[in-house]
DNA sequence: CAGGTGATTGTTGGC
DNA sequence: GCCAACAATCACCTG
């Protein structure tokens, strides 16, 4: 059971070599989460029934409908989560291509 | 082989 | 442009 510190945006439990990481070149940003569609989805709803409401209130929200939907409803979204994930697939292999045989600049 | 760690994704809203 | 709760993720690298 790793550190949850409920993104913090630090969203990092320690520097993993003490400080010395330099991400990737290409950065080939994972896929997107269920949760991302489904924000996507009701985004809209939840401040439509809730017109004017500050963000503190609508992230909650969201949070808490999302998880009141069911598995099956949240398959649509995981469905996108998952597409999106193979998406990053091809991009991590393209970052992995890249890198293993041409170098641009470092 | 197993572990956990970090990085990321998107929403709104104000300065 | 950034940051914040809210949630998922899960591929990545290492020993």
């Amino acid at each position: 059971m790793p550190k949850q510190a409920t993104t913090k945006t630090k969203r990092a439990t320690k520097g993993r070599d003490g400080g010395k990481k330099k991400k990737d070149p290409n950065a080939p940003k994972r896929g997107l989460s269920a949760y991302m569609f489904f924000a996507n989805e009701k985004r809209d709803t939840v401040r439509e029934e809730n017109p004017g409401i500050a963000f503190g209130q609508v992230g909650k929200m969201l949070g808490e409908k999302w998880k009141a939907l069911n598995d099956v409803e949240r398959q649509p979204y995981e469905a996108k989560a998952k597409a999106d994930k193979e998406r990053y697939d091809r991009e991590k292999a393209s970052y992995n291509a890249a890198g293993d045989d041409e170098e641009d600049e470092e």
